[in-house]
DNA sequence: ATTAGCTCGTACGGGAATGTACAGGTTAGC
DNA sequence: GCTAACCTGTACATTCCCGTACGAGCTAAT
């Protein structure tokens, strides 16, 4: 595995501070737009877009490259969140600390569907899904999450609800400040054990 | 406005058989992938690309015409539904009926927005939302429904998780029979006022 | 200071999709 | 049955984006 990180270790500081711009304002354009183009990725860089091919042969590479990034991001945010105690106030910390992110990430990851083969973004981001389903089910156990509907939807909704938020941001319609307050709300009433006067099938 | 709706009234009943399979065509074309070709549709109709071209004379108008099409057609639905009663209610039986073809339309949406220019979308749809905006607001005064969140954000959320649910269906995640139990019992969930021990910011 | 790596522009070729032009064949409507 | 409207295929111009090739200039590292 180390050899794999660094095949070739000989590269200059210089690039790898292009690389670095070109990842980031790939994530960020790719975020906003789904379908950017190589050449806008490359400006939003401040770079050209012939030293961006001479670092990723393909937009494909570069596609990948930048959810990686982003769902690597994702990870060390979701370790560093307690996820113990109560599951409702773990869910509210974990979506207060990272809700935009992940809703970026939800973003960039349609734009990856797209062009990556079916089964790698699964195994990509399996590891973030299992940490969220994993706090769902203790959530559960404690008897204060639903466990009227399937777990795969569960987390589903969370992510459309996230993306969703994202969108009206960036629209105008929800201010960025109320936005964190929004989405915990959203999603713990999703999540919670429904009130007998809600069932639709008794 | 009679005279905007037919302007040219020579039209032989052939024709308007092709532009009628045509236009659902494109709803359902769109509806799976927004990016659909015209070639696509043209052939998902059983027509030849020029047939096409010969009733739009460009892709845009064929998306809008494909919108205008579903957003009267989910109108009509809205109109047969009982809207009175129990706000709770109310909401299960318009999502029971309409979940699906909302879905739908939320697909052919996000294809139309590439497309077509800012306001125009907004307008067109502007109907049906005040409509949901209408029931949501008599479940307020009913007390059933929440108002710790924007009214705009409980009718984004709930076309987000239509939208969802239509994704997670076609993904093969989501049986069709219970989509319609999962749909309700989510939406019901996100505009049901809180349990005090749900509120983040007391 | 020399060298090897990096930057970047211009230019080109390939592919896909849109929209136009033309021309032969078919069909509805009077 | 005649006519005009309609359907259809092929072919073409245009545009956009991807990826490659070449080459000249700049910069980090030894």
């Amino acid at each position: 595995m180390v050899s794999a990180e660094t095949p070739t270790p000989r590269r200059r500081a210089d690039a790898e501070r292009s690389i670095a711009r070109i990842v980031t304002a790939a994530r960020v354009s790719l975020s906003r737009n789904p379908d950017a183009t190589v050449d806008d990725i490359a400006k939003a860089a401040g770079v050209g877009r012939m030293t961006l091919y001479g670092h990723f042969r393909t937009r494909s590479e570069l596609v990948e490259r930048a959810l990686v990034d982003a769902l690597e991001a994702g990870d060390k945010v979701l370790a560093d969140v307690d996820l113990g105690g109560d599951a409702r106030k773990a869910m509210a910390r974990l979506l207060a600390s990272s809700w935009q992110l992940v809703a970026e990430s939800a973003a960039l990851l349609t734009a990856a569907q797209s062009v990556l083969p079916a089964g790698r973004l699964q195994d990509l981001h399996s590891d973030a899904a299992e940490r969220v389903e994993g706090l769902i089910r203790r959530g559960q156990e404690q008897g204060v999450f639903r466990t009227d509907l399937p777990l795969s939807w569960l987390v589903s909704s969370m992510h459309y609800i996230l993306n969703g938020a994202a969108q009206e941001n960036r629209a105008g319609r929800l201010d960025a400040t109320q936005a964190t307050q929004v989405v915990a709300a959203t999603v713990l009433s999703i999540l919670s054990a429904p009130a007998a006067e809600n069932l639709t099938t008794p």
